[in-house]
DNA sequence: AACAGTTATATGTATGTACACGTATATTGG
DNA sequence: CCAATATACGTGTACATACATATAACTGTT
């Protein structure tokens, strides 16, 4: 559905102006698709995310900090995340002795076991989560650069 | 900043994979840049967004479900969103006597004075919200269009 | 060793998001 | 007209975001 029917508007200032809406707008749109697909396993997008990060140093701990410099949204609060995901028997955490102020993370096997099964699920749906093709992607990935440029 | 080095990351399997993050990150730090702007003039971009769509309208009041249909994040908790504006005096809200269900919300004086300013420092300062020409603009709304076909 | 400055993390509070559910009111089909 | 259904809104709970502040631990300098 074109922008101005999903948001009931029809007057921009200009394209830069509903641009700017349409990127806030299909970004929120995306999220949403993306939570629905990882709810049946217990997931948010956030919690996938960063069990993703983890995942990718496994079986090597990682700090608090290191983490969140891989987040999408840099100013999630990954304590809290991390706390959920505790709860959950997903991760564990203890104090870093080299350095005693880093609270070290890692996956439980648990935690694989559930991540492994998400990530295969969204792999298995990705092309469905969105229609892009790799040409159109490349164009994206430019101007979303370019965007941030200033 | 190139993506990759925002997010410390350097391995997508696909260029589609790396636009679905590109897009959700650019839009959060879009959001984030909007909410710096209006922070000064009291506004959170979610409560600036409800204000203008009520001035849209104005003096025509709007009830919740029409407000809801024009917000950019569809899942928007409307009510709570004009609790607070009522609360800093720039809306009004009443059961609507044609429609005892509804509720008609219109802005008070000093919201409309409240939401000039904030708009005017929006306006002055769009060129360096983002970096965005009219020509990338016009092909950002296409991909974007395209993106939420399915 | 003692101090100052920095860093890593946690936590409090306000705001917003996601979704389910309850209540009041309106509408519709018989 | 009345019962069933639908609609509009509010609210409870869990999660996430934004930002300020607190606390502990580290580093470098003297």
């Amino acid at each position: 559905m074109r922008l101005e029917e999903e948001i009931h508007t029809s007057k921009f200032v200009s394209e830069v102006q509903k641009a700017a809406i349409n990127l806030l707008f299909t970004s929120h749109w995306l999220h949403t698709r993306i939570n629905s697909y990882l709810k049946p396993f217990g997931f948010t997008h956030e919690q996938f995310n960063v069990m993703r990060i983890l995942k990718g140093k496994h079986p090597e701990k990682m700090c608090v900090k290191n983490i969140g410099m891989r987040m999408i949204e840099k100013n999630s609060n990954v304590p809290r995340i991390l706390d959920r995901l505790e709860k959950k028997g997903w991760i564990t955490r203890q104090q870093s002795q080299a350095d005693r102020r880093e609270t070290e993370t890692s996956l439980t096997s648990l935690g694989i076991e559930m991540l492994d099964k998400a990530s295969a699920s969204v792999v298995l749906n990705q092309h469905s989560m969105m229609k892009l093709d790799e040409t159109m992607a490349l164009e994206l990935n430019s101007i979303l650069e370019k965007i941030r440029e200033i």
